[in-house]
DNA sequence: ACTCATGTAACTGTGTATGTTACATGATGG
DNA sequence: CCATCATGTAACATACACAGTTACATGAGT
């Protein structure tokens, strides 16, 4: 089964976006996501909703991050792409008449229940400064150097990635 | 995303000829199922191979389960079919040389293992049998009603669902 | 031989995430 | 005020995996 990435691109682009000072194009954000900067939008328009980021539009426009780094969590960010689907199994049918198969859908039901839950309290309790700061840890265990990573420290946000 | 039904329907599947003396045939657990039989036979053909169930042909054929039911686990099941992802998100790309991307992916796939972690011990820990005898309390619960699952307890094995 | 049932390949259907194109809307700067 | 830039969105294309279907070969039983 082809997995959700929608999750992990948009932290992707919001810890990028942590780091630069004035706002950040979809064009640029999609480079360093590799994909297309409509699919930013499209993601991202999920959080606007939810007021995690602001968009302007015209020259010297782009997206800003538009939250408290520290009170917003992962799960925040999960629930504003849409909330999908944790697990990847399901039963072939809800509310069965055939006693085999409801006996069947609880025991599933219930590992996936636990399983999903402790995704979400994993996802809540991890918040963007937490992997913000675990980025710049693993900045400073590379040397800074530029090379292995995607964010340059210049003054010049202009010619980040 | 659409969700892969196979450890539900093949546990279905197991469950019910459980309750059966002889073989049974594709076409019979397909109809119970509500599938066609291919789709049986192509599930089965994995736990076959794990000699969890045997299968005969010709007259009189069918499947048969072959395994110790009290000491088969619904992880074992869930291996024989294939061990099909458990999560259903994923990180955009594996060993990224981006370090905000790997950041990212590091706190994701912490959670993710945990999670598939939890679900596999889950999965361990619940034997055929037990998820039988659910069954059988569940019937015990509705009466013996035979409107209300799909086996029947007559002594003509032929006519069950 | 005839029938029944599995074994399997090949093809189709379907749903969803992702990618792309096209164009409208609004903001900025000369 | 008009050209440019950037978002906003619809519409369409692509990719992939599970599920369903058709067709036919193989082997077992009567």
């Amino acid at each position: 089964m082809s997995l959700d990435t929608r999750l992990s691109g948009i932290l992707h682009v919001l810890l990028h976006m942590a780091e630069h000072r004035g706002p950040v194009t979809s064009e640029v954000l999609a480079r360093a996501m590799h994909t297309n900067p409509v699919v930013v939008r499209r993601v991202m328009a999920g959080l606007r909703e939810k007021r995690l980021v602001a968009s302007t539009k015209g020259h010297g426009g782009g997206w800003t991050i538009a939250c408290d780094m520290e009170r917003t969590t992962l799960r925040h960010i999960y629930e504003a792409v849409g909330s999908p689907a944790l697990i990847a199994l399901g039963n072939r049918s809800e509310r069965p008449t055939c006693l085999v198969e409801q006996a069947v859908n609880a025991a599933l039901d219930e590992t996936f229940r636990e399983a999903e839950a402790l995704m979400l309290e994993r996802l809540g309790g991890g918040s963007l400064a937490t992997l913000s700061a675990d980025f710049h840890a693993r900045m400073v265990e590379h040397g800074h150097s530029i090379d292995h990573h995607h964010h340059n420290h210049s003054h010049d946000p202009e010619h980040s990635t």
